[in-house]
DNA sequence: CCATATAGTCAATATGGTTGACTATGTGGG
DNA sequence: CCCACATAGTCAACCATATTGACTATATGG
């Protein structure tokens, strides 16, 4: 018994998978604040990824993110209010609205991106690069076909 | 920019941490619920693994755990009003409790142990046995000396 | 034996999400 | 043409999970 809890301390995987994403997540938040980046935090990353230079509904990000749309909508208002963001009227329907980014939006992801991957880049130092891109290319292969 | 975008939104780190994490953590709790274990989420396992045959206080978990000891407590609670834990008055303290696994705790354990294991067997099955290895230990050498 | 630290609880608050109800607008079939 | 139904987005209520602060009871070292 000793044995099992102790295994599961050490090596649990959602364990793992939790302390890391929360590591991750604070170094990025740690290094945009340095920057000097407020009134963001990566759960704005929900809605983030889905903004193109066409412009996409707040209803099709929750959609695909998973999300309510209640949720995406409050973050897109922070998002907006920072500036990061910016929405416009659909000219084909006018119950919607269009989001798109900004010039402060692209600017912030500039940053992002980079500290993104200059904690990578030190992670992948800590394990050596070749077993750094097994890790991220396994995990890569379990998110595309899970149930 | 559609590049960055798309980068972060297929490959971003963080969002696989915590995509995995959560898929790790719905599969057990649907294996565990299927069992018919209940009052017991995914959340109590910050308490259960710092639980031994010695017994432990509290406030030791929330320590090592990283966690405020209110929130342990609240844990501790649950657990004990399902008979996962029992807590006993500690002999040295009058102000302490020692928390020990019970006889139903213990067969939980054994549940939750190997449906992780499954979890992660399938998951290995998906990129590679040597690979999914490669992929764990690699987690936990950045745990192990992350700042 | 008192000053201070510690174990644990109760209450208030913060955060980040959910579901439900609603308004306004769009759309397809009689 | 228009009505029934679907959809975009908002507002409000609630829920889950954690935090910090204030408190009580007990321990302990000078």
């Amino acid at each position: 018994m000793e044995q099992s809890l102790s295994s599961i301390r050490d090596t649990h995987l959602g364990r793992m998978l939790l302390k890391l994403e929360r590591q991750f997540t604070r170094q990025v938040l740690e290094k945009l604040a340095s920057d000097g980046i407020t009134g963001i935090t990566l759960r704005h990353f929900v809605v983030i990824p889905y903004v193109d230079d066409k412009g996409i509904r707040a209803t099709e990000i929750a959609r695909q993110a998973g999300v309510s749309k209640q949720a995406v909508s409050k973050l897109i208002d922070e998002l907006v209010d920072n500036d990061y963001l910016e929405i416009k009227a659909d000219p084909a329907d006018k119950r919607a609205s269009l989001v798109f980014i900004s010039e402060k939006g692209r600017e912030f992801l500039q940053l992002a991106i980079a500290h993104t991957k200059n904690i990578e880049k030190k992670w992948a130092t800590k394990v050596g690069e070749k077993d750094f891109a097994t890790m991220k290319l396994a995990m890569r292969k379990i998110l595309l076909n899970d149930d």
